[in-house]
DNA sequence: GAAATCGTTCATTTCAGATTGAACAAACTG
DNA sequence: CAGTTTGTTCAATCTGAAATGAACGATTTC
């Protein structure tokens, strides 16, 4: 008879940490996901959003069984996602982080390292395009082009018309 | 002397593209990736919204050089978000595709099929939470948990606001 | 109704990106 | 200044998601 595997749960184990927290940090893995940061980033701010205190890089890493790199990494990440501020600790010689939850600091953050970016690198790519296009031959397949490329043009401006109004509206 | 590797670039060549073709596959390529989707799904959305008459499956096949399998997921998933419309064609019995940009039906595909299941799935795991949460034994623990989960609850509100507030101002 | 065409499915393979951990630099300590 | 602590870096490794393609069912054709 196999060993009746039960469950078949793929969860990580957190063997120092309580239900709320493995919950939580459950919650942020798949929320980071959906924004495309790696679970390691997911774990490290749910650890330390259901923090009280502030946590060392190295409490990161013992209790959420990561290796070094990896803390490091990603606490480097959500500094500079203006995600976890660095809190000093008296009794310790070791930087400590706090995780900073004003949606409104979140947002602009991922907005600022994240979506501006990729629209600006958009925006090259189609200077580009505009470019390229130009050399085309046929008449027709000119005009369809052009209008394609000013398409793409249209949802660039979009999309920075529509940051303001989104860090606006999350702004609590 | 090393076989002088000149430029060192990893885009996939498409022998039977042109270059604007190649730059726009490009384009979109880098844009599904930021929203989660995978390369096949930017090539694909990318070769048909430069492509002035529908084209088959097979002809995806051919020109991009993937895989049937891909290509008839692909094409799932962009019907599944209203990216791509079904266009007959008399002189073929083959289903032929043409990429539909409206970028209101393409925001409003977007939010139907990824942003809501995520927000609701979001939502159920802390219905879940604040069950467990109620089982914490130290008061001061209680409160501060509580509060830690009132404020993701919070976070899925916002979230839920503003999304109609983004097809508005996405719908041109 | 046999053969060809078309598209889907899903077990296997491949690969990009995440994670690791050893080596290292920098900052402290006594 | 030798030894210790702390955090970073990056080549090597691992892993999960994407791509493949053979097998299949459904539809069309003759």
């Amino acid at each position: 008879m196999p060993p009746a595997r039960e469950d078949e749960e793929e969860i990580r184990e957190f063997p120092s940490l309580g239900p709320v927290e493995v919950q939580v940090i459950q919650v942020f893995v798949d929320g980071v996901k959906v924004l495309g940061f790696p679970r390691s980033i997911g774990e490290i701010y749910g650890l330390l959003f259901i923090s009280p205190d502030p946590l060392s890089l190295d409490d990161l890493v013992q209790r959420l069984d990561i290796s070094k790199g990896s803390a490091s990494q990603g606490l480097r990440a959500l500094k500079g996602l203006g995600a976890v501020r660095e809190i000093p600790v008296e009794s310790s010689r070791r930087s400590h982080y706090q995780a900073d939850t004003e949606l409104k600091r979140l947002v602009g953050g991922f907005i600022r390292e994240q979506v501006r970016p990729h629209l600006e690198s958009g925006q090259s790519k189609i200077r580009r395009l505009l470019v390229t296009a130009s050399h085309e031959q046929d008449p027709a397949r000119q005009e369809f082009v052009g209008e394609r490329v000013k398409q793409l043009e249209r949802w660039i401006d979009r999309g920075r018309i529509v940051l303001p109004i989104l860090q606006k509206v999350l702004g609590e």
